[in-house]
DNA sequence: TTTTTTTCTTTACGCGCGTTAAAAATAATA
DNA sequence: TATTATTTTTAACGCGCGTAAAGAAAAAAA
């Protein structure tokens, strides 16, 4: 499969007995050289193993084949997961993902961007912060890499947005965990990071107002993305202090139920909705560990790969139409109701 | 801070009233040009916001200031945790990490490593699949890139390697299983991806014999990385078919407890070593999610920092002395026993 | 076979920066 | 102030490849 070591496009032309210029036309596209000489330079791959110095095709490029995909926090297997399919979509279509995490900092973030905008990526996947992101500069990024925008809505930042139907979802749990039982309490940060839980806040009040019962939020004070040990904490509180004004507790996501399971199973509470149990707790987001919780936890799911699907498809469109989205098209993929043993 | 954009060094250069070659120097290292000049351009930078084109400065160098780092599969919270660490580290050392997972498949492993080789890193720290990995392909990568080899050890694989003193840990765990109750069995999978898993098997059995108690290993026969779902699924036969000759469950890792744990849940079967409990369990690597589980889990800590400080710091002598370490230094990290409500 | 169309070869320039050698300027020392 | 050491400027080449123009060759159509 080798032999001596091939320096540059030049060298592996004259071995491969075609012209430079129709070598370097092969690598952009095989298919837009004659078949006979396509088999000249594929022959020649084989004994020679040359690829074309990726730097300088870089810089000669307006456009690299480069993705660049942004999570606000990869420890955090929610991200985990939806970056590792954003990520094998890519690769399907002939990008090169670039992963990045900004691991709950917003200066990182930042330097994501720029380190982003440095490698002229084709387009960009942003999921971003939220509430701590610097909007300037996500806004200024937007404006020079094309971008779309998922999970974390920054109005106006990127050619469209895809994220969760957070109204739908959550009118949904509180509908199915009204007419098995009592209404929920909403369990929740009380400056969360992320827009969503925001949205979700909302929308528990809202419906609980349409449906006439009284809401009532038990917030937690932490700050980060910590979410399980501030989940585990506030429960233990609210628990012990009697703070949940119903047996039915709708928690704003996975990671705060996780925690509160924690905090429930420590304190001999027995949560479910089997005999014995006197508390029925639900989550958000189908968290991967939320099938193997105790017990296990009913939730809602945000297709993880429709949503990663969705944006990849937008983007690809872009690219391929080589222009801007006129307007910013706002995709709001439903929730599902997930059963478990917990609500 | 910014005026109209500049195209390269050449313009600002001109606009800093310095020399090309001067502020190109200043790049490499501020310090290296007199103050005056850095002066100069430093008021420059404030207004222009002007950085080298990375391709350009690349594809002139040797070697860049890009860090490739490879993980068998992000998803999997330790991995992502650790792969955080890492990246922090590397950031503060002024080099840019590469952050690319394998997602467990041999093929995305092998692209991974060409992916990095063409971007000429200044080093590469890589954790492999392990059993699943191709050896020659890794081999080859390591004689062309200088390389950490972490968490899962392919022998002559890499400069160093950096991993868990799985035996150490082994004994100790099982020592403190068996000082506080009964001996444990050994629960993990028949054939695991990752050589820590055989390590760990070999020295259950071995410290098991020099005790002078009848191992039993029980075992899971999946393959992949969904590993909560095969300790689930496994767990529940086999308390189901009464398999287990003793009381006490240790678990390869944390990740098979997990399943375990929901399993035993999900039977009725109370795990912990309180009154009441018919089953204790252990597990094995201090996962993120370990002190959230029902009940907390008793595990074996391999200090994440401490390998991700390690590793980096291994990385960083490499890349200062320009030069490859005589022999392979192996370092084993001592785990730490974590007791929790589990075990 | 001749003509037309398509593709390839040759030649050459440009991308943005690293780097070097010689000349010029500046700083340190005597 | 004169001398020496250090740094900067000027000028120029090279990195490996994209790409454009003009002519040559091959394939397709007449």
């Amino acid at each position: 499969m080798s032999d001596s070591k091939i320096r540059n496009m030049e060298e592996f032309a004259a071995l491969s007995g075609v012209s430079r210029p129709t070598v370097s036309k092969y690598f952009n596209d095989p298919e837009s050289v004659r078949a006979s000489i396509r088999t000249k330079i594929e022959a020649a791959l084989e004994h020679h193993d040359y690829r074309p110095n990726i730097f300088a095709v870089n810089q000669n490029r307006k456009l690299t084949k480069n993705i660049g995909i942004i999570v606000p926090y990869l420890a955090d297997p929610f991200f985990a997961e939806i970056a590792r399919r954003i990520e094998t979509l890519v690769i399907a279509e002939g990008f090169r993902p670039i992963l990045l995490s900004s691991h709950g900092d917003t200066n990182l973030e930042v330097s994501n961007l720029e380190a982003l905008r440095q490698i002229k990526p084709a387009a960009v996947l942003l999921a971003p912060l939220g509430r701590t992101s610097d909007r300037q500069a996500i806004m200024d990024f937007c404006d020079n890499v094309p971008t779309v925008n998922f999970d974390s809505n920054i109005e106006g930042a990127g050619e469209a947005f895809i994220g969760h139907n957070n109204v739908q979802a959550t009118e949904m749990m509180i509908e199915y965990l009204t007419r098995t039982g009592e209404p929920p309490v909403f369990f929740e940060m009380r400056t969360p990071p992320n827009p969503n839980a925001i949205k979700r806040r909302n929308a528990y009040l809202a419906t609980m107002e349409r449906m006439g019962h009284t809401p009532q939020l038990v917030q937690a004070e932490g700050e980060g993305w910590n979410l399980e040990e501030i989940g585990y904490e506030t429960a233990k509180r609210a628990i012990t202090n009697k703070e949940l004004s119903t047996n039915t507790v709708f928690c704003s996501n996975d990671r705060l139920a996780i925690g509160f399971l924690s905090a429930a199973y420590e304190l001999g509470v027995k949560v479910g909705h089997a005999e014995g149990c006197s508390l029925r707790v639900a989550g958000h987001d189908n968290h991967p560990f939320s099938r193997y919780t105790c017990p296990t936890l009913t939730t809602i799911s945000h297709n993880y790969d429709l949503i990663a699907t969705r944006s990849v498809e937008i983007v690809m469109s872009m690219i391929e139409s080589e222009q801007r989205l006129e307007e910013r098209p706002t995709t709001l993929l439903d929730g599902e109701l997930i059963m478990r043993a917990s609500a």
